[in-house]
DNA sequence: CGCATTATTAATAAAATATGAATAGAATAT
DNA sequence: ATATTCTATTCATATTTTATTAATAATGCG
């Protein structure tokens, strides 16, 4: 009896709630589900499972022995990736999500180059607003804005980032700048919809304390690339991370306003935050290509940081115009 | 491959410092010893053990997976005797469902019984008047009146039980007490709601055979303790089952009445039957606890039955009320 | 050097595991 | 209510994995 196998098998069947469907995604038929936990049953002489052809459910040695299989199973990972390091290289599949717009502008051209430098990584990318669970879809990295609401991940900042309220300039010339974040009343607004909900509470900082704000969105979409797109099409204001929209802002296609309210939005299912983080999961053995990928993306974030440091300096210099720069007085 | 009994095999072989010894002590041929050590190397593409015709030595990672390998086969130790001794051993979570008045009076100084025998037991006692179901919230026994509305449950009968009419003495010498069942329509009636329904219809066994009657309740309640504790104040007569009031009876605090007409109620969501039961699942392993606790249920009433005879022969003799050593037991 | 013991190898035997077809049960749709 | 679909199970059969046997080579000891 193989029971490492048994067990994998057993947290598959905890997991897809059914005999079948864990045979489905092991590649095993139904019958053979069945022998092997019956075997286990009668090994130890103790139910686990009490099943119906409908449902099945965890006696209470079954829930024991699914929390000694996670565990067991962990601690065999980690000693077959340490096996296999003691000649590893950076190689395997690398699997990475982030949400779709900012994996488009940063994560696509870094992971080409992280690639270019590791040809035998093949890299898997997941690109969703929503959150994906790490576990279930095997993800070996998450970049995401502020601290993910799970507390099994491990999290390292990769740069500073904040919400900033954008408009196109041709917007802004039309409409006019807002001076105060009251004045947004008078503007089109743009949201984002997230698990459903218009994400359209958004909060300042004011000399008065924090204030928040419910907008009116004139457009509203689950995708935010496409909220930026609208913003530079010059249909609104949008409240976006920086990241986001750090090219924009520096080419000049979008143009921050109300930077000195520090506006933000917030929402209980989301990260707490808004830096940049990077994400993973606690593991006893993470694999080298990992580790490698982690510190390639904090130095990317660290020399495109600098980058725009440097072209909003020549961008100073020349016009006098501040984009990246908030500026420290309120309007009166 | 087995990877758990591989680590077996090469702990044994470091501790006996050869492949031969190892399979000698395993009881297998050095041949499949070789075997399976070369599988491991050759899966791993790690070389383990440097090894000569006449001694063998570890090397580096070989040394890792040896510790790897004693702490895993420690583990994987520990939940198998973890296991067993659900089987073999009197401890772990005994689940139990009764109804809550009963509960409280008998199940209650019972189970305290139980734990104080076997420390190892932890109960979970779930006290409720609406039916639990045993496989959903993993209930190893339900004590209930009646056949339970459930094919798949064992049941064992504890104790005789019937239902009972009864008030306080109080009730009767200013009401009076019925003669016949028909004499209720001019009484307070008490009854309990059961699944949102009164269970306001009551039988009685006549010379005219079985006879119903829908009384009309002064009060009713979906907590059985509550209306037994009206019928003690006074408030009326209630139908009860006997184990619910057998204190109550031998105190004179409540006094039976028309017990020649055998009354009962009944409901087609009920069970069946008026006796005390005792239930558990159809499971092919039944935890040792759970087997010894039956046991346990089955001596304390056939013991409280004989205390209550003995009681009851006291009182009509000497006519003198006591209080029986068992108290109900309410937290006060 | 011979001797005893060991590790290894490859063909074969044995054991463990998976499959496939048939049966029955439970929830959903008709 | 009835049909349908998906599920779990069983048992005989097929496949894969693991162990054995016998033969061979290698090491160290007296």
């Amino acid at each position: 009896m193989n029971i490492l196998k048994d067990m994998e098998l057993f947290v598959r069947i905890v997991h897809c709630d059914g005999l079948a469907a864990a045979g489905r995604e092991m590649g095993i038929t139904p019958s053979s589900v069945t022998m092997r936990i019956k075997n286990l049953e009668e090994h130890y002489n103790v139910k686990l499972l009490t099943r119906t052809t409908r449902s099945i459910n965890l006696t209470g040695a079954g829930h024991e022995f699914y929390q000694d299989s996670l565990r067991m199973l962990d601690d065999i990972n980690g000693v077959e990736n340490r096996l296999k390091a003691s000649q590893e290289t950076i190689s395997g599949q690398l699997r990475i999500t982030a949400t779709s717009d900012f994996g488009r502008q940063h994560i696509v051209p870094l992971l080409n180059d992280f690639v270019g430098k590791y040809p035998d990584v093949t890299p898997f990318l997941n690109l969703s607003d929503s959150l994906t669970d790490l576990t279930e879809n095997n993800i070996d990295i998450a970049i995401r804005y502020g601290t993910p609401p799970d507390t099994q991940l491990i999290t390292h900042k990769i740069a500073d980032s904040h919400r900033v309220l954008c408009a196109s300039p041709a917007y802004l010339e039309r409409f006019g700048t807002p001076k105060s974040y009251t004045d947004l009343k008078d503007h089109s607004c743009l949201t984002m919809v997230q698990f459903r909900t218009p994400m359209s509470k958004w909060y300042f900082d004011t000399p008065q304390g924090e204030k928040s704000m419910v907008i009116q969105p004139v457009r509203s979409c689950d995708d935010g690339a496409l909220v930026r797109q609208w913003a530079i099409d010059g249909a609104g204001i949008a409240l976006k991370s920086y990241w986001d929209i750090a090219n924009d802002l520096a080419d000049n296609r979008l143009v921050s306003v109300l930077d000195e309210y520090r506006p933000d939005f917030r929402s209980h299912k989301m990260a707490v935050g808004s830096d940049l983080l990077i994400a993973y999961q606690d593991r006893k053995y993470v694999p080298l290509r990992t580790r490698e990928f982690i510190k390639h993306t904090v130095k990317y974030f660290d020399q495109y940081q600098n980058k725009l440091k440097l072209h909003q300096q020549q961008r100073t210099s020349k016009s006098g115009a501040t984009i990246l720069e908030e500026p420290a007085v309120y309007p009166s």
